[in-house]
DNA sequence: CGTACTCTTGATTTCACTCAATTCAGGTGG
DNA sequence: CCACCTGAATTGAGTGAAATCAAGAGTACG
């Protein structure tokens, strides 16, 4: 999960089927005969305990590769959080491509590489940080993504708050709580059901590094 | 992290150095100029925040290789737990040998995907599991890895019990008090300081997985 | 033999979870 | 166009699991 148009682009951009939020482009445990480029849209990546408790551990988007890292089984399943172009390569041809050139063999060293860092922000986070700073963290993060559309970095999370709550290793009741705490406190504004605003930039990066505590009692 | 004693042996296994606990042997957010093999005895490998907070993201024995998805700077520290015998092999060299033979750069890439596999695992199990089900599974796999010296599993577990809280996100505290109750329910004997043994290796899987749970009412 | 450490145990608090009710938004059909 | 329905999101009250604070027990080592 990581920028890389390329081996898409490699692959010929074979064909970019579009998909509906909620298709499933990848389950755990079957085959891993494919990896998926997102070209537009959003996927979720997550896994599944047996007994049903799920955690997201990504969200990818347009340039993200997705299942690079599977040897034999998907260890993740993937799904469309919104109407989505993806495009996906044959794994045989993507190892063929590899064989010939060091250059793709490099890149998806890369990208998996990216994606371990990634995901060892992620465990960080759940052993480490409280609801407070989890949510600020993912917001920071989402914003840094989405760009600032005005003056004021603001996050686009397009997907539903069990997502956000299941990526950030909390209930959702517990991230509407946050949500409303940080609102009440004039750090964020909702624009939108999928646009939050973070409008003191500042106090939500030292709510996320856990430098400051949000006390009711301002 | 993954069994690999041909990246240090590729590397004509130049100097392998023997360390003692405590040594550390890879800095987080210093200039990734060498990946560690490691030929015996244990390495930790943590994150820190900047506060101080800490998270082990896994242990390193035997064969593991230690920094290679490191891009720029390493990503995580590295500290022996026991003494230990590790190697560390220049960046420059192991990428001459990856240009030239493809068949390092296609080790590196299942190494780093086996690793990625691995902290999603942790993932799962720290945005899901509950300190008892964190517990069990922790034991069922260093189980696992160190073989059952009797007809029954045994987890070798030479780091201290901090350690071991800290892989799990858990605290100590509570660390001591599962292994107490695990230990009260006929599960476990402590062989002693670094020795768990698993009685009702069934049982202990299905308190892993959420399937059971230990009730105080027995 | 005492010092320093890890580890265990106990008492209490707190943060997030659970269960439950309510509000909100989007879509459908009368 | 409005009433209705559905699923998402919010809010509230109460509980509970793990954290925190604080001793105490066990071990290793000089």
């Amino acid at each position: 999960v990581l920028r890389t148009e390329e081996i898409g682009r490699m692959a010929g951009l074979s064909r970019s089927r579009v998909i509906e939020a909620g298709d499933v482009v990848m389950e755990e445990g079957s085959v891993a005969d494919a990896v998926v480029t997102v070209g537009s849209g959003m996927l979720k990546l997550y896994r599944t305990l047996p007994d049903g408790r799920r955690m997201i551990t990504g969200f990818a988007t347009s340039g993200d590769v997705v299942g690079l890292a599977a040897q034999g089984n998907y260890v993740y399943s993937a799904e469309a959080v919104t109407a989505s172009r993806v495009c996906r390569t044959a794994r045989a041809s993507l190892d063929g491509m590899a064989a010939d050139n060091p250059a793709v063999q490099g890149r998806m060293f890369a990208i998996t590489a990216a994606d371990l860092t990634a995901a060892q922000d992620q465990i960080l986070m759940l052993g480490c940080k409280s609801a407070t700073e989890r949510v600020c963290t993912f917001l920071r993060a989402m914003a840094r993504r989405g760009g600032k559309d005005e003056s004021l970095p603001t996050a686009y999370l397009p997907m539903m708050r069990q997502d956000v709550a299941e990526y950030l290793g909390l209930r959702l009741e517990t991230l509407s709580r946050v949500f409303r705490r940080l609102k009440d406190a004039g750090l964020i504004t909702l624009l939108d059901k999928t646009r939050v605003r973070l409008d003191d930039p500042d106090r939500i990066a030292a709510l996320a590094s856990g430098a400051e505590r949000l006390g009711s009692d301002n």
